[in-house]
DNA sequence: GGATATTAGTTAGGTTTGTAACTAACAATA
DNA sequence: TATTGTTAGTTACAAACCTAACTAATATCC
């Protein structure tokens, strides 16, 4: 098995452990604090940074399925964090906000993400952060 | 909303969109072609690139939880890639080894990620490359 | 040697996810 | 205006996952 291309190098393989590695400790701010899935906090930041828009929309913007969408946003909605308006020209969709308390939890994990961020960033030089900024939005996009 | 923090540039949440990106196209090859799990894709690798060994051995190596292991390892078996052999010299152990068969799989699907990976190359140059695999290696240690 | 603690791996029960079928609203065509 | 099709979002059911409790084997300590 004389091996040129290694599994650690390969690259779902490398992003897939990268990713949980990074996600593992971000967690425990919006699920520890706050109860939210990780559906729910990525609903959450779309509406926070953003602005309102439709399921449909943030499916698109977020690359997730609507019934994933579907059940953040009922558990958001439980939890008082957003609000649903149907729109009066097409009542199919409906026009999802932050409330009030929303956008305090989002500015919260806002702050807490900024911090979390800056801390990996400490393990990377500034142009390696940027070439692994620009090699992951590209990667996104294929 | 005044951000120079933006979503698409916090780590985790872009880690995450990558890792899905990518993990989806080679999806098809182990979950079409063998009806493999992600876990179970991972579990033969591992053993395919570096030979036999404990679950134990394999949840410390691939970051995977022992019931994920557990289960993949059944799985596995009842696919008849792997095998198990109780150990000797202590009988908690058990060696997990691939089969005849399911060496020849690892090789089929060794193939199709090589070539999978090298297309995803073809979007770097090779320091963005060489960079990206050093900082993705990097943060999985964290 | 016998009681107690650890360790490798499995099982059970509840939660989350994925897929496909559904409902309700609108559009298009006749 | 009826028929047929499409679209936004939900629901149902099965598959997958997580956590915690379990079993069986070994280690430790008296």
């Amino acid at each position: 098995m004389a091996n040129d291309f290694d599994l650690s190098r390969f690259l779902p393989y490398a992003l897939n452990q990268a990713a949980e590695a990074t996600s593992v400790g971000f967690q425990k701010y919006y699920r520890q604090k706050y109860g939210m899935l990780r559906t729910e906090w990525r609903v959450l930041f779309h509406l926070g940074q953003y602005g309102a828009m439709t399921a449909k929309e943030l499916c698109a913007r977020a690359s997730l399925h609507k019934t994933k969408v579907s059940r953040a946003v009922q558990a958001l909605e439980r939890k008082r964090f957003l609000s649903r308006t149907t729109q009066e020209h097409d009542r199919r969709y409906e026009t999802l906000a932050l409330t009030r308390q929303g956008q305090d939890v989002y500015a919260d994990l806002y702050e807490a993400a900024r911090k979390y961020d800056a801390d990996l960033s400490s393990h990377f030089s500034p142009q390696e952060r940027e070439i692994l900024n620009r090699c992951l939005e590209r990667i996104a996009r294929i």
